[in-house]
DNA sequence: ATGGTTGCGAAGCAA
């Protein structure tokens, strides 16, 4: 069982790429973030066509999350409630294959001294309450997608560049961290402790070519499902300009096979 | 080096 998140940075843009990857890699469980899309432009009969069945929540041009799954997809369940939804879309879930799947699009909080940040701070304790409300920890839970928090130092190219900046800071970890004690186990770092592998990079400057980038897009996983975790990868490769000459977004997909 | 790029949508904002 493959499991994937990808912030695709603009499913109008990016599907011609999302479904030549799903074709070369065969997931069967993929969260996107940032569609972009209102729910009916979403291209459903697209997956449906590899597949897949799919399930959206956006209302436009800005967020937007999705869930693509080969493997059943029952009980969709779009936002954390009312004060979310002026906000824009940001979560999705579904039970696919008896998993808990959630898509997930953490705010970006843009500056320390935002009120964006406040913001984002806010609803990483929200999902927290969500999960917590919507779920046990000793279920089969996934939360899938770009949380736009960089776990440890570890994961971000210069650390020392990032002093007094978003995705770094103390209580952007620390509300990170609550929502993993509440019984999830960010499975990437399980597998690369090293750290130094990333999953965004900034399209300005070369950077993705200069490695500096971080890693902010998260497969957490309950423990029973942690338990089944063979595998998490990063699939540097679709951060390129594909073979069939498709641009990329500037996330790339993150991948945790199950048994 | 305070730059640089992409997407949306048609200027400027968000990332």
């Amino acid at each position: 069982m493959k499991l994937a998140t990808w912030n695709v940075n603009s499913l109008g843009a990016r599907l011609p790429l999302v479904l030549e990857w799903m074709e070369a890699n065969a997931p069967d469980i993929l969260c996107m973030q940032e569609t972009k899309l209102a729910d009916d432009a979403f291209p459903s009969g697209a997956f449906a066509e590899l597949g897949y069945e799919s399930a959206h929540h956006g209302d436009g041009r800005w967020n937007g999350v999705a869930i693509a799954s080969r493997v059943g997809l029952e009980d969709p369940a779009s936002g954390l409630g009312s004060e979310e939804d002026v906000h824009g879309c940001r979560l999705l879930a579904a039970t696919c294959a008896g998993i808990r799947v959630h898509s997930v699009y953490v705010p970006n909080g843009r500056s320390l001294d935002s009120e964006q940040y406040r913001f984002k701070l806010d609803w990483l304790a929200r999902l927290r309450a969500y999960l917590a409300e919507h779920n046990t920890p000793e279920g089969d839970v996934a939360v899938c997608g770009d949380f736009n928090v960089a776990p440890d130092d570890a994961d971000v190219w210069d650390p020392a560049a990032f002093v007094g900046a978003t995705h770094v800071s103390e209580p952007e970890r620390r509300a990170l961290q609550e929502i993993l004690d509440w019984g999830l186990e960010d499975t990437f770092r399980r597998f690369h402790p090293e750290g130094g592998i990333f999953s965004w990079w900034d399209y300005r400057a070369g950077n993705f070519h200069k490695g500096m980038g971080m890693r902010i897009d998260l497969v957490l996983l309950s423990k029973s499902l942690a338990a089944r975790a063979v595998s998490a990868e990063i699939d540097r490769d679709a951060r390129k300009k594909s073979p069939r000459g498709n641009k990329p977004s500037d996330h790339t997909v993150v991948l945790v096979e199950l048994d």
